[in-house]
DNA sequence: GACCGGATGTACT
DNA sequence: GTACATCCGGTCG
């Protein structure tokens, strides 16, 4: 499990480092392959404006759950940590324990590599709703771990913002099939 | 109290 | 590539 040390760290090593870690809910998850990063001074960012009964958890204690509600429809996971206000992004994940439930929650016939594949898409197969926003990932259902892989990290602009679509925050696992989308260029 | 628009996903042309 | 589902916090009045 990972130690509290690692959610204080600074949003910006926090987005790498999630790369290759091992995120469960009620043992159900995979490997963390795609991610981004958001901070208070970020315009794209829901805490840019402040402090809200909305993203009250992002000011919260590091190492908690951002559960927000996307669209009206889908759900998106964040981890909070660094400075107040910061919060890293889940977007894609490489499946890898129980399937089974996550084909089962996402109930529809489409291509395996689509099963967690964006952030709504892998809050689904996962069971994250509202119910967890603030919990800490630090105890059940919630299992963060990292297996000691050495990753290969690509970064590219954030995707799906319309503000500060500027610096480099997303993260992947380079040659990843399980991202959202490639990653351009060779950086 | 009304209105706006979004860190998305799916179906269909 | 485009349409559309469907909610609620934020903002302005």
């Amino acid at each position: 499990m990972l130690s509290l040390d690692f959610y204080t760290r600074s949003v910006d090593d926090v987005v790498r480092a999630l790369i290759g870690v091992t995120l469960t809910v009620d043992g159900v998850g995979g490997i963390i392959v795609e991610t981004e990063a958001y901070d208070a001074a970020d315009p794209a960012s829901h805490s840019f404006a402040g402090r809200t009964a909305r993203n009250a958890a992002m000011f919260g204690p590091v190492g908690h759950a951002y559960v927000y509600r996307i669209y009206g429809l889908h759900h998106c996971l964040n981890i909070v940590c660094g400075t107040p206000g910061s919060a890293v992004l889940i977007r894609a994940i490489e499946p890898r324990h129980g399937i089974d439930s996550m084909l089962e929650r996402r109930g529809i016939a489409r291509p395996l590599r689509e099963l967690c594949a964006g952030p709504g898409r892998l809050c689904e197969a996962l069971g994250i709703d509202m119910a967890l926003d603030g919990a800490s990932l630090d105890r059940p259902p919630f299992l963060l771990e990292d297996i000691g892989i050495m990753p290969d990290v690509v970064t590219g602009p954030r995707i799906g913002i319309t503000k500060a679509a500027d610096r480099p925050r997303r993260f992947g696992l380079r040659g990843s099939p399980w991202l959202s989308r490639p990653f351009l260029g060779s950086n």
